[in-house]
DNA sequence: CTCATAAACTTGACTACTCAAGGAACTCTC
DNA sequence: GAGAGTTCCTTGAGTAGTCAAGTTTATGAG
């Protein structure tokens, strides 16, 4: 088998690893999925909190649909609240609670130390990681799905 | 920030966007999945070209019931067939079929093709790519769940 | 031999997406 | 100002996995 098609089935099994365990720090402490946290970050970095569901789904690479039934149950929970533009009667924000952004700082801190613990000394020196980072972003999935 | 968040989210992204063009690609001219390559491949491997349900469970990262259903349709379309084990009742082998281990020979020159793509020059180096593997093994992934 | 425990597998109920279709609201052209 | 087309979002149906529970078979201890 060729280096490459070796190095893309790695990256799968490395990426489901990563996110059984993400999942479990998530999800034990906060209750939430990694695909849960990442959803309220792009939210916390967007100004004031909120963005279009269209904007969050590419944010994502997710479908619209997708986003949608990602928000009902962290609306249920109460991190998360739809608002509707004053402008456009179609478009309806979602936006972090006040609960949300303080849940989400909690949990950011969790997401850190996991990172951490999966980078640490002595396996990873301190330059892999960047150097891993810019290796993936060459490999696409930012920005718009295609 | 930190690095290590930042890289293991760009690693979630970068993978939903390798899986999704391997499947286009596999689904177009094959009819398969990444998931159901990646199965027949690891069968292909196998001695005898058959495995212990248990043992494609570990190898491909999967709970024994996800190999059950995995393995529905693969034997549907008759690509794998199910073999009684003649010490041990207990245990069904997953089996390539002629026409499965032909397909599975397509497959591969399809996936590799599709590797070569997204690693090709000149955005990838020789020696990037196998730098990336390694990378990824310390990452984990591989052998049994823990 | 018998009983307890363990291993291999399947099944039901669930989650998290996808795509395709559709409704509602906006915008553009005449 | 009326359609025609486009955008935003939701919904129904389907796929791919999870976990927990159950069945069947094997094994080891007395």
């Amino acid at each position: 088998m060729s280096d490459a098609l070796d190095t893309a089935l790695r990256l799968v099994r490395a990426q489901a690893a990563l996110v059984r365990r993400f999942d479990a720090r998530l999800g034990g402490l906060h209750g939430v999925s990694l695909a849960d946290f990442t959803l309220l970050l792009r939210l916390g970095q967007a100004p004031g909190g909120r963005m279009r569901r269209v904007d969050l789904a590419e944010a994502l690479g997710l479908t619209a649909s997708g986003v949608t039934r990602a928000l009902v149950p962290l609306e249920r929970i109460g991190l998360v609240t739809r608002e509707p533009d004053v402008r456009d009667a179609r478009v309806a924000y979602a936006s972090l609670t006040g609960t949300g952004r303080a849940r989400l700082k909690e949990m950011l801190a969790t997401a850190e130390e996991t990172a951490e613990d999966l980078f640490a000394a002595p396996a990873w020196g301190e330059e892999e990681v960047p150097l891993l980072a810019s290796l993936l972003t060459r490999l696409g999935g930012t920005g718009p799905r295609t």
